[in-house]
DNA sequence: ATCGGCTCGCGCAA
DNA sequence: TGCGCGAAGCCGAT
């Protein structure tokens, strides 16, 4: 495999052990740069290779819905890793104290993880890379071209990360190598999984592979077209599988080969939002919008709203706007709002609060408990575009927004039947039940 | 239906 | 140093 897709997370020399690939971004067997890495290395080693996963006591406010989706997903990982001798093991609690702990206990002789931009699981990383006391690694299996091969800095907009990607794309979107049996060591007992709630979206690697297929054969040619109207079902429906690691963009790339307007989304949307959260520490705080976009909410803080809310009201639906409500009820009851109301709905809750910070919060707080696809760098850079300008421009300056571009419900008019949309997702009177 | 202006700053050409 | 143009728009003029 090409190492540049890999990055040492400290420089201590690898013991005689197994080795240990600490599963967290990416949850699957197939199309998986780091599960690859860590096959390579325990043959090279001639030693067993184990894969362990942690469930942390809470993960940015997933909700159940969420986790369950995320399990059961990983309940067919284990099964496919034990059918190729590879070990797997499910632990539960700090994932920094508990995979430090685990690769005690086998020996580890060398440690290779997946690659994630958030703060929370790259404290993970920082506090293994510390402790260990065998070398540990860590490879983007999320990106197509590695986060740090495509650019060294934070990008100002698709534009100025779009040509470096494109001129890596020969060097990194290639076929991958197969998982075969794995040579040494033998598995021990199967994993128990607890019993996960059914949803209208169909966890797992196979489930995953099947809405691609769905896509690529009745949805793609005509996506260029109706992707901006929630009222068609022409979007792929891969975010959540993307966002939990069971399908590889790499391999939704190969499949989808030109299909350019689903390829600009699917790699370089999708790979300037890592850029982002990589590059700006704070990608989820008014503190990492541009200079531009502080100075003029700041100058805007004093302006009147029309309408204020409390993060209760907005959960709940209970808006003056039938727009608003229709989409956060279509988050809250499919787990999945349609991309193009996404901007709309976290421009309005900046129009409807105190300041941009309270927006912020409120935004990210119902984007990831509610979202399959929450808690992901694709949600902190969508939520920042929409309140904070991040990669896009300044535009006509007005109360509130500054010269944050603003959004309008006649917008939504004009491009699709926006009360066919009202109907379909029309909140209760009394408001939804948690 | 379509067009230009709005407004900032990056990146590249010169 | 100048200039073109950008992640999804709005608005008013024609």
């Amino acid at each position: 495999m090409n190492l540049k897709r890999v990055r040492r997370l400290n420089d201590r020399e690898a013991g005689n052990g197994p080795v240990v690939y600490f599963m967290d971004r990416e949850r699957r067997m197939r199309d998986n740069w780091a599960l690859i890495r860590a096959v390579d290395l325990a043959l090279e080693m001639k030693v067993a290779l184990k894969v362990v996963y942690c469930v942390p006591k809470e993960f940015l406010g997933a909700g159940k819905r969420q986790n369950d989706f995320m399990l059961a997903g990983l309940a067919e990982v284990a099964k496919d890793l034990r059918a190729k001798n590879i070990d797997f093991t499910l632990l539960d609690g700090d994932p920094a104290k508990e995979v430090l702990a685990f690769c005690k206990r086998v020996k580890a002789g060398f440690v290779v993880t997946d690659f994630t931009p958030l703060r929370l699981p790259r404290s993970w990383r920082d506090s293994l890379a510390r402790d260990l006391v065998v070398g540990f690694e860590e490879v983007d299996s999320r990106n197509i071209v590695p986060v740090w091969e495509a650019s060294p800095k934070k990008e100002f907009g698709a534009y100025t990360l779009r040509p470096k990607i494109h001129r890596k794309l020969a060097e990194f979107l290639t076929e991958f190598p197969e998982v075969k049996r794995h040579p040494f060591g033998s598995v021990g007992k199967e994993v128990e999984f607890g019993a996960m709630q059914k949803d209208w979206l169909i966890p797992g690697e196979r489930a995953a592979m099947k809405v691609l297929k769905d896509f690529l054969e009745n949805k793609a040619g005509d996506y260029a077209e109706k992707r901006n109207d929630p009222n068609e079902d022409f979007l792929s429906n891969l975010s959540p599988y993307l966002h939990y690691g069971m399908i590889s963009a790499q391999r939704v790339a190969l499949c989808a080969m030109g299909q350019e307007v689903f390829l600009e989304e699917l790699i370089v949307r999708r790979e300037l939002a890592d850029n982002f959260c990589f590059y700006e520490k704070n990608y989820d705080r008014f503190e990492g919008f541009h200079a531009w976009a502080k100075k003029t909410l700041n100058e805007h803080r004093g302006d009147v709203r029309d309408f204020l809310y409390s993060r209760e009201e907005f959960e709940q639906a209970k808006t003056h706007d039938a727009a608003w409500n229709a989409a956060q009820t279509e988050m809250v009851e499919r787990g999945k709002m349609h991309g193009y109301m996404r901007m709309y709905w976290a421009k309005k809750i900046l129009e409807w609060t105190k300041s941009p910070e309270e927006a912020l919060e409120v935004a990210i707080y119902l984007n990831d408990k509610y979202e399959f696809d929450g808690r992901d760098s694709n949600g902190y850079t969508g939520i920042a575009w929409s309140i904070g300008g991040v990669h896009d421009r300044a535009w006509g300056e007005r109360a509130v927004f500054g010269k944050i571009r603003y959004m309008n419900d006649k917008g939504l008019k004009r491009k699709f039947d926006l009360a066919a949309y009202i109907e379909k997702f029309n909140p209760s009177q009394d408001g939804f039940k948690f």
